[in-house]
DNA sequence: TAGTGGTCTAGACCACATT
DNA sequence: ATGTGGTCTAGACCACTAA
């Protein structure tokens, strides 16, 4: 037997809606009917149509049917949003990456309350710029704790961090949360940022968890009033 | 037979955790077990504890079993806030509504691009400032299309607009896409809120749409910014 | 090997919308 | 009355974890 069936169907529906084959403001056939025609059950069908209006591609409506939302008006929730490798490739095209800061060090008491650790939990400290069309907008200061991520180095640091812990060291993350902020912009902002003279940063800070529930990074991701975006896509009723 | 068990024993589950009567990082009963205890199916069972990892106050862990997150840490995501009325319910205690400007009007063109609406289609202009703790700290500004809200009065706009449209109106809301950015305060701005020199004010866009994917309200509401705050709770995997 | 969560099935009844 | 999505059942097999 086939394992992720409803992610099969989920995939071919969420790509044909993306591809206007299953066009907007259309009905999609019934749970009954898709049923049939991918020869599965109906609690199966459901799965995958209740993933594709989570993800804002369809509506479902009660007594009437599903209805095909218009692909390009949500598209991609960027909520959610874990890491900044993410983010960075959300806004791709001519993106720098500079790590100012490297090393393993002992955390403050701000850190200790953040990571929820104590002095003698090592903590791998990141600081790192991104320079987007040649301005120098964010400013990432990552913490992991080393008891966790056993080794990192500079150059991971360069590249993905995230595509290392994942693929690497196989950890694996399992969610976030995610508190956005506006303070004012310290020196070291002053210092490393094209701040134009704003007086305030958006400060987005993250607390990573792994699987099991543990908390193994916090990140400032800091970045300058004017380039800063923030997308989300709700849905009613939990 | 009932209706929504599932949902029952996610109510009786999350209190339980709530309260402490399900302690932090101890395991949950497994799901045989659940659904003995319940008298009810495995399936059940796993939506009522897909509900709960949703909304964070479960870990599942295939071939272990689930844990009972901190309460706490996690308590409310503010995420998917669609309502100004919620949020005013978020923050409460003595938050004071003021109406500045109500009325029938015309969308202009920036109206018309916001709400996918012509000029010929009326819209109702709601202008609200919330006073919270002696503060005028936030502006909202809200416009709904009459097609879909024949009626609306001044003194509906003082207390609990979303409360009219979905009781009286029978109005159906799905979900709402959410945009923040930072941007410029303006000479209404200044005029209406206790800016304190501020500058700059975050902006929170909302695109409000009914159960049949139309959209309805386009409402913009602006933050003073250093009272703003904005959390988000993530799962990892669509 | 035993226990756990993840997936799937083939039905059933219900609530809602349309005709 | 018919068709739709919402809920529920009582099984089954699988993949993963731990002893």
């Amino acid at each position: 037997m086939r394992k992720n069936k409803f992610k099969e169907i989920y995939q071919e529906l969420s790509t044909q809606i993306q591809e206007g084959i299953l066009q907007a403001n259309t009905q999609l056939p019934s749970e009954h009917e898709l049923a049939d025609r991918y020869e599965t059950s109906r609690e199966t069908v459901r799965k995958a149509l209740n993933l594709l209006s989570q993800n804002g591609f369809i509506q479902k409506i009660r007594g009437k049917g599903s209805i095909v939302l218009e692909a390009n008006k949500f598209s991609f929730p960027v909520s959610g949003l874990v890491s900044f490798q993410e983010l960075s490739e959300s806004m791709s095209k001519e993106s720098v990456t500079t790590v100012h800061d490297f090393g393993l060090i002992e955390p403050d008491g701000f850190l200790q309350q953040q990571l929820q650790a104590d002095s003698k939990d090592l903590i791998w400290k990141v600081l790192r710029s991104r320079q987007i069309d040649g301005e120098t907008i964010i400013l990432d200061k990552d913490y992991f704790l080393k008891k966790y991520v056993h080794s990192l180095s500079k150059e991971v640091a360069e590249k993905s961090i995230y595509a290392y812990l994942e693929k690497e060291l196989g950890l694996k993350i399992s969610f976030a949360k995610k508190e956005i902020v506006v303070v004012d912009a310290t020196e070291e902002d002053k210092r490393l940022l094209d701040l134009k003279g704003f007086q305030h940063i958006v400060a987005v800070k993250n607390y990573v968890y792994l699987e099991d529930a543990s908390l193994f990074q916090y990140t400032e991701s800091r970045h300058r009033l004017d380039k800063f975006r923030f997308v989300d896509f709700a849905r009613r009723g939990r």
